[in-house]
DNA sequence: GATAGATGGCTAGCGCCGCTAACCACTAGC
DNA sequence: GCTAGTGGTTAGCGGCGCTAGCCATCTATC
């Protein structure tokens, strides 16, 4: 089966420089510009190839959108590990959003460009979930006597608006660390 | 001057029919549909019409977006109005949710779609701060002794948050009163 | 080692898109 | 009644997502 091997080998390899590719050139200049026309000359391979991968360009972003989730996860994770639990929440809040103004391209299509995901069924991929795990366990902490679903979606909810309303220049563009700071102190009081 | 008169309220009668049909249509089906072929067949007018009245489609649905604004704006002013002091939050979170909910693509289009907009500088368009100052005046209710617009800026996030995970099944569907609910407690304690 | 089939990749093209050039009919003013 | 100008049209350019159909090369069988 060696051959074979190979195969499925180069195929997840040609899978791979297509998804990393597509997130590397919407990252550099943005997710208009990956076009199956453009990313076709990017990957040097004609444009057919990409659908032998993928059904549509939605499900390319979405791929690229679940990588997002696993690699936020993973941040979310070691800030958390790294923190007190009286500091969890801040840490993992700050690790949030730090995650979302470094991958701007990649946030972006995580949360607006691709609204297939979801985190609420049965059917939601795993790496929904486990993100918002992560966030859950850090609110835990402080939650005290309030339900900590509607506290975590509460502040997740407050932290995707700051990066959103803060990057398309509807919020000033400095005292962001003030906003999380105040944020925080709000969700910890009580 | 009646016959420039007569012109000009012509033309002004057919620049509301395109930016009024484009938002029902984008109210009734979705953003995507809304082409200049589609468009200019809704309102029986050839495609050119459109560009004599807007640079391109994206100047059509930022002069849309600020339709939106301005009865955003209306909104939250008569809710404010409508409530005492230290309930002019809550009413006017729940204006500003309501809004959003009620006019799902127009909200898309003012705070997704359209990314020119700004509300910071001395050159945003006047419904912008208009909008921003309702909030801001029903923050300052509470506000004590925190800064008024951090906690403005964060308060915002915060619906605008829960309104776009809420949208894409982020979140659970269930449960906004709620959340709204937790995020305002938050907010006044202190 | 020749042959038949499967695999990986290509070219070409369909119907759509945003946007524009060029033209035409009609109105308004001298 | 002629001349401008205004409001509208048709036709088309380059680019889009996506697919049909073809070809070369590699694999497995005899």
């Amino acid at each position: 089966m060696t051959i074979d091997d190979r195969r499925l080998r180069e195929r997840t390899a040609q899978r791979r420089l297509i998804t990393s590719t597509a997130r590397a050139l919407a990252e550099k200049e943005s997710w208009d510009v990956v076009t199956t026309r453009r990313l076709s000359a990017e990957i040097e391979y004609s444009q057919p190839v990409i659908y032998k991968h993928f059904a549509s360009l939605e499900d390319l972003a979405e791929a690229v959108a679940l990588e997002g989730f696993d690699e936020l996860t993973d941040a979310l994770t070691h800030a958390r590990r790294d923190a007190s639990p009286e500091d969890a929440v801040g840490a993992v809040a700050r690790a949030y959003t730090s995650y979302a103004i470094e991958n701007p391209a990649l946030y972006d299509v995580m949360f607006t460009r691709v609204t297939r995901l979801s985190f609420g069924g049965d059917d939601a991929p795993p790496p929904l979930p486990a993100a918002y795990g992560e966030l859950r366990a850090a609110v835990a902490m402080i939650a005290v006597e309030r339900d900590i679903d509607i506290l975590t979606e509460v502040l997740w909810a407050a932290l995707h608006g700051l990066i959103m309303l803060g990057r398309n220049g509807r919020i000033r563009p400095d005292k962001f660390n003030e906003r999380i700071s105040r944020l925080i102190d709000q969700f910890s009081a009580r």
